[in-house]
DNA sequence: TTTAACTGCGTAAACGATTACGCACCAGGA
DNA sequence: TCCTGGTGCGTAATCGTTTACGCAGTTAAA
């Protein structure tokens, strides 16, 4: 049923009918309801894509991240999705979500004829990366809003970052490993973090100069790994801060089949908080950090730009260290 | 740049360039070949919405599906959504996601408009559930393809069923444990898993009889204190069986909470084998299930089903007990 | 040479909505 | 009575494509 057979129907204008959908231009309140009940009764609903071509606008918009390297290791992303989904939704928009096969350097084609057809209003990226410049271009073209989530510099209009945030957690990780009376630290980073490794030597004060630092990424396989080679390399090290949770308790299976006790001979910290953190054993003491939040507070974000209104608050972000049994 | 616009600069009609872009109708190869170059000279694309409004068809699917009712908890979604956004973005189409509120009884009106007005092609359901009965109602309005991913029902045209996978894996799983000696077993049962209980049971023989069964979830917590209750109500209890994972894992802890030692006072055998399952203490024996594969196909059936074409290949779902520690 | 079939391209009518503009009507003040 | 301003609605143009149809030109067979 299209606008065209409804209105003859009812005997009204298109132009009415528009109207009593729209909330857009002069029409009585009687006449509206009229509409919206025989549309009810007729089962007519205006089209979206017609609508869309016309206003311009398709009150959708994407989220582009990252495919996870190793399948079933990106715990992350899913309290951070359900954010987005749930902000989303909360606002009455709809969500593409697009992901980028991992470890490639150009963002598909198809990404980018999405922000250059308009077919979203804006978007959310996960984390300022080389492919995503592309999409920044287009986006420019086009004026179209987006935001980034991103960790490595200070939030702006067009980053959403916890950036100071995280420096901080880390630097009370560095700290409390030191009031525990750890001398010999090490780290484990991942890929985007700077901020954790500037926060735990900041926490560390002068036992910073002590530290190790190792390579790590995503999986539970690479914090095995960095924990092996840490250990070779430097046998004394009594505790370690990994930047992610999936990393640590890679890196305590690790440090336990080696001999090592955790947090008897090496103390761990991990970071995010994710809820496997609660059941590994021991269980982790971690940074916990605001997921859904975050994810939450990008479309936010985003949807003030796309808007042109302010964020209603100021987004509640703060990263908590949480003490469990492994440091 | 509208086609108009492009058409007027380049001196040709708007037909013989949207000819060059779609393939349809009669051009020759010079021209196509003249006009795509152009294109990119002058930065010209077609417009998704405009096209899309015409044709009648998007190019792009959904995913719906419930929104963990604890944030972190669902684990095996993670997986599962890699499969639908690779297999997605493989062929070529656009994906939507909408998560339904935890306990929702009807589908948000956001989701049923999306199908009312033919935004999407065609949809994957997680699971059968309630609120996907209507937009069942909506799409066979729409003559719209729609896949449900189900594990109770068998398969058929239009669900991807696990359910003869995953009973013969839980018979295996019931089997292994008889072999195993035990002969008191008890499962924790998640919400949709009927097929898991008739299978256990099945694998167990003779042993069924004394088969004590609990309700569960999908959490960690639930697992937890279905354990407990289990370990009052049947202290004798030397095997068990969780229908997930999380329950599995949380089962574990609270087992080991009450001095219970694992595996050698009880078993536990666990499902769907998240990669956590390796890091656990001890690492857990769990049925692997091809969640990655689970939600690629279901896209390939859906595409097929769009396109209407036969599927290429049979689905590879196969479920296997991988053996660790923990049994 | 005539005819038929085919090829390549243009004209114009869709697709299903929104909205600028204009018209008719009514109320209130001069 | 006339004018002004506001209200409610309809007409028609518009958004940016696709595609049915038609026309001119070419080729091949009769």
């Amino acid at each position: 049923m299209t606008i065209v057979q409804f209105s003859e129907r009812i005997g009204l204008s298109t132009a009415t009918i528009s109207r009593a959908f729209s909330g857009n231009g002069r029409i009585s309140e009687t006449t509206r309801l009229y509409v919206r009940e025989q549309a009810a009764l007729c089962g007519y609903r205006p089209n979206l894509q017609a609508r869309n071509m016309v206003r311009r606008q398709t009150e959708t918009i994407a989220f582009f991240y990252d495919a996870p390297e190793k399948l079933d290791s990106d715990y992350y992303l899913g309290e951070l999705t359900c954010g987005i989904g749930d902000a989303t939704r909360e606002r009455g928009r709809y969500l593409q979500t697009f992901t980028v096969p991992p470890g490639a350097a150009k963002a598909p084609s198809m990404m980018v004829d999405l922000v250059l057809s308009r077919s979203i209003d804006g978007f959310v990226v996960n984390l300022r990366q080389p492919w995503a410049e592309e999409l920044v271009m287009a986006a420019e073209s086009q004026a179209m809003p987006y935001v980034f989530i991103d960790n490595t510099r200070p939030g702006d209009d067009v980053t959403l970052s916890l950036m100071e945030e995280i420096e901080k957690a880390s630097s009370q990780a560095g700290a409390y490993l030191v009031k525990l009376g750890r001398r010999r630290p090490a780290m484990i980073r991942g890929i985007h973090d700077e901020g954790k490794l500037a926060g735990f030597r900041a926490g560390l004060g002068p036992h910073a100069a002590q530290l190790a630092v190792h390579p790590g990424g995503k999986t539970f396989e690479a914090g095995g790994q960095a924990a092996i080679d840490l250990l070779r390399d430097y046998p004394a090290i009594d505790c370690l801060f990994c930047a992610n949770d999936v990393l640590a308790i890679g890196a305590i299976r690790a440090l336990l089949d080696a001999g090592c006790h955790v947090p008897e001979d090496v103390a761990v910290i991990g970071c995010d908080d994710l809820a496997m953190a609660r059941y590994s054993e021991p269980p982790l003491t971690t940074l916990n950090l605001p997921k859904y939040n975050i994810g939450a507070w990008s479309v936010r974000k985003l949807l003030a730009l796309i808007d042109k209104e302010p964020l209603s608050h100021y987004p509640d972000l703060a990263c908590t260290l949480v003490v469990r049994r492994s440091a």
